[in-house]
DNA sequence: GACGATACGGAACGCGCGCCCCGGTTGTCT
DNA sequence: AGACAACCGGGGCGCGCGTTCCGTATCGTC
C-alpha cells in the first residue's frame, strides 16, 4: 500500500507523460497513438508503459481529472440554481466540453457499457442523477426516463452535436432540442 | 461502356460474395473482416477483390438496395398519410431497421460527411428532405431544422436507441422522445 | 479434345498499433 | 568516487486487416 518514492527522474517523466497524454487525448481522443504521447512527451514507449500498465491505464488517469471538475461542477449547480435550469446548465456544459475535449467523449460515450460503478467515474453519475431526480420532483423533467436514460440522451446529443458542427451550424441548438425533449408532455 | 458478359463460374460467385456479404455486414456492419465474408461466400479473398475494387465499394454495392427500398417507403408513406405522420413513421421505421441491420446504422451515420450526393445515396435523403418539408408545411414539424440537421437528428435516435437496448429497455422510446421534440414549440 | 482466355484461391505483403525486452544510462546512497 | 538499483529508449514482436500477386484450375470455343 506504501507509495514507494520514485526517483527524481522518474517521477519528471511520468509527469511529462500526463501533460502530453492530456493534450493529445484531448485534441484526437482514444485514436491517438500511444507512440505519438511518448514522442510528444520527449520520452521513450516503454516509458510510458512503466508508469501506466496499459494506454486505457492512461486514459483513465486523464480523464479523472475532468469527471471529478465536472462532478464539482454539478455540485455547484445544484446549489445555486433551481433544479430544472441547474440540469439544464449541466448538461449543456457536459456537451460543450466534450465538443472541445475528445477524450471526454470518448470516455462519455465508452461509460457503463460494463458498468464500472466505482472512483470518480461513478462520481459524476451520482452528481447527474441527483441533478435529474430533482429536477424530476421540482416537475422540470418528465418523470419517465432514469440515470441509464439519461446515459443514453447524453451520447445522442454527443453524437447530434459533433454531426452539426462539421457543417458549421451554430452550436448548441440540437443539445437545446434534446433538453425540449426532456420537459414533461403537456 | 458495353458489360463484357462474365464466364458462368464468375457471375455465380459475384452472386455468392453479395450474398455472404449483405449477412455479414448486415449482422456486423464495416468491422466486419473482408476475409470473413470471403470464407463464407466460399471463396478466396483475390475473388472477392476481382469483383469490387474495394471493401467500401463492396459494402456500398450491398447498402444501395437497401436504401432504394428505403426510399421506396417514404415514397408510400408521403402518398398514403398525413405529413405528420409520414414523416413521423418514415424517422421511427428507419431506425428500426437500422437497429436490425448494422450496415444500415453504419452507412447512415457516415453518410454524407464528405457529401456525396449522387445516386441511391441521395435519393433517400431527397425523399426524407421532402417529407421533412411536407410536415413542416402542414406546421407538424418545427420549421427551423433542415436536412442537414435532420442527418444529425437521425444519428443521434441510433446513438440512443443502441446504448437504450444493451440495457435491455423497452425499443422506441427514445425515437418516440426525439420526435417530440421536433413538434413546434407550442 | 485441345487451346487460349478468364477466373480462382490463398499465401504473402505492407501497415499501424499495443505491448515487451534488453543493453545502456542516470540517480542515489554510502 | 564507486557501486548498485532504478530507470530509460526505441527496436522488435505479434496481431489483425486491407490489398495484391501469381501459379493453377476452369470455362468457352473451334
Amino acid at each position: 500500500m506504501a507509495e514507494k518514492p520514485l526517483r527524481a527522474d522518474a517521477r519528471r517523466n511520468r509527469a511529462r507523460v500526463l501533460e502530453a497524454a492530456e493534450a493529445a487525448f484531448s485534441a484526437e481522443g482514444m485514436a491517438v497513438p500511444l507512440d505519438e504521447i511518448a514522442r510528444r512527451a520527449g520520452v521513450g514507449a516503454g516509458t510510458v508503459y512503466r508508469h501506466f500498465p496499459t494506454k486505457e491505464a492512461l486514459f483513465e488517469a486523464v480523464i479523472h481529472d475532468r469527471f471529478r471538475r465536472l462532478a464539482e461542477d454539478a455540485q455547484a449547480l445544484a446549489e445555486t440554481r433551481r433544479p430544472g435550469q441547474a440540469f439544464h446548465a449541466f448538461l449543456a456544459r457536459v456537451v460543450e466540453q466534450a465538443m472541445l475535449n475528445k477524450a471526454l467523449c470518448d470516455a462519455l460515450e465508452t461509460a457503463g457499457s460494463p458498468v464500472k460503478p466505482q472512483g470518480v467515474e461513478g462520481d459524476i453519475w451520482d452528481a447527474f442523477g441527483a441533478l435529474l431526480a430533482a429536477a424530476q420532483r421540482d416537475g422540470a423533467v418528465r418523470a419517465d426516463i432514469d440515470l441509464f436514460d439519461l446515459r443514453a440522451v447524453l451520447s445522442g446529443a454527443l453524437t447530434m452535436e459533433r454531426h452539426v458542427r462539421e457543417g458549421g451550424r451554430p452550436a448548441g441548438r440540437m443539445t437545446e432540442i434534446l433538453l425540449d425533449a426532456l420537459r414533461p408532455r403537456s
